[in-house]
DNA sequence: GTTGAGCGTT
C-alpha cells in the first residue's frame, strides 16, 4: 500500500476524500497512511506534486471507504502534528474531476458514455468555484517567482517531466530522507540543457555577443566610433577563439 | 537545500 496515486485513481466510487493540509514538503503518502489507516480503512492516498519539480505542494488528499472513519480521522489527525507541523485534515469540498462534492464524498467520475442526461451541464461549474480564487495554482508567492520563469522557459516544450524518474523505481527509501532527489534532477536537467548544444541562439535578438553588455557597450559609444572594428576588440579584452570551446568543431561527444 | 494558502493524478 505504498504506491497511492501511482497508478491513478484506483477505485473510488463511494470513498470519501480528506484534504490534508499544512503539511510539510517531504511528508509523502507513506507517511500519512499508518496515520489515517489507524482510525479506518483508507483506499487511496494522493499527494499533489509539482509537475516540474516533482515536490510535494504541502497538502495530500486521503480518501476513506466509510464518511464514519473519515470523519472520525478528522477529529482524531486534525491537528496533529507530523513530522514537525501541524496538519489540518478535512473534508474535500471539491472532487478529483474539479466537482463539488459534499462531505469529502467523491462522485465517481461517471462512465465514458457522457450521455447522462440530468447529470450535469457540460460547462457549467468547474470555472464556477474556481472563480473564488484568480490564483488556482499559485500557493506560495515565493515559489511564483520562479514558477512564471520556469514556466516561460519550457512553455509547450516540456510534456515527460515525470518519463525521468519512471526509469527506475522509487525506493521504499523514498522518505523524507531521501526527498531531495527532487532537487538534484531539477537542476540536473537544468544545466544539461544549456550545455547540450552549447550555444544555441534561435532568436535574432539573442544573437548579440557579450560585448553587447551594458557595462562594454558604453565604449563603442558615439565618440568612440573613430576606433576601427579590429582596433576596437585589440584594445579591449580579447575574446577567445571560437573553436578553443570546440562550438565548431564540436565532434559528437 | 528553500516556500506555507489551499482542493487532486494514471
Amino acid at each position: 500500500m505504498s504506491h497511492f496515486g501511482r497508478s491513478g485513481p484506483p477505485d473510488i466510487r463511494d470513498t470519501f476524500s480528506l484534504l490534508v493540509l499544512n503539511i510539510t514538503f517531504r511528508t509523502t503518502a507513506d507517511d500519512l497512511f499508518p496515520l489515517f489507516d489507524k482510525y479506518g480503512k483508507v483506499v487511496d492516498i494522493f499527494i499533489p506534486r509539482d509537475r516540474r519539480t516533482g515536490d510535494s505542494r504541502g497538502f495530500a488528499f486521503v480518501r476513506y471507504k466509510y464518511a464514519e472513519e473519515a470523519q472520525r480521522a478528522v477529529e482524531k489527525l486534525d491537528g496533529r502534528n507530523v513530522d514537525g507541523r501541524d496538519i489540518m485534515v478535512q473534508f474535500a469540498k471539491y472532487g478529483p474531476n474539479a466537482e463539488p462534492i459534499q462531505k469529502g464524498r467523491v462522485v465517481e467520475t461517471f462512465p465514458k458514455t457522457k450521455g447522462r442526461p440530468g447529470s450535469r451541464s457540460p460547462g457549467r461549474n468547474r470555472d464556477d468555484y474556481r472563480g473564488r480564487a484568480s490564483s488556482r495554482r499559485s500557493r506560495s508567492r515565493s515559489r511564483d517567482r520562479y514558477d512564471r520563469h520556469d514556466r516561460d522557459r519550457y512553455r509547450g516544450r516540456e510534456r515527460d517531466y515525470r518519463h525521468r524518474s519512471g526509469s527506475h523505481s522509487l525506493s521504499p527509501d523514498y522518505s523524507r530522507g531521501h526527498g531531495r532527489s527532487r532537487y538534484d534532477e531539477d537542476r540536473r536537467r537544468s544545466r544539461s540543457r544549456s550545455r547540450s548544444l552549447g550555444r544555441r541562439s534561435p532568436s535574432p535578438h539573442m544573437s548579440k555577443s557579450p560585448d553587447e553588455s551594458p557595462g562594454r557597450r558604453r565604449e563603442r559609444s558615439p565618440a568612440s566610433k573613430s576606433i576601427s572594428p579590429r582596433g576596437r576588440r585589440a584594445d579591449s579584452r580579447s575574446p577567445p577563439p571560437c573553436n578553443s570551446d570546440g562550438v565548431f568543431f564540436s565532434s559528437n561527444n
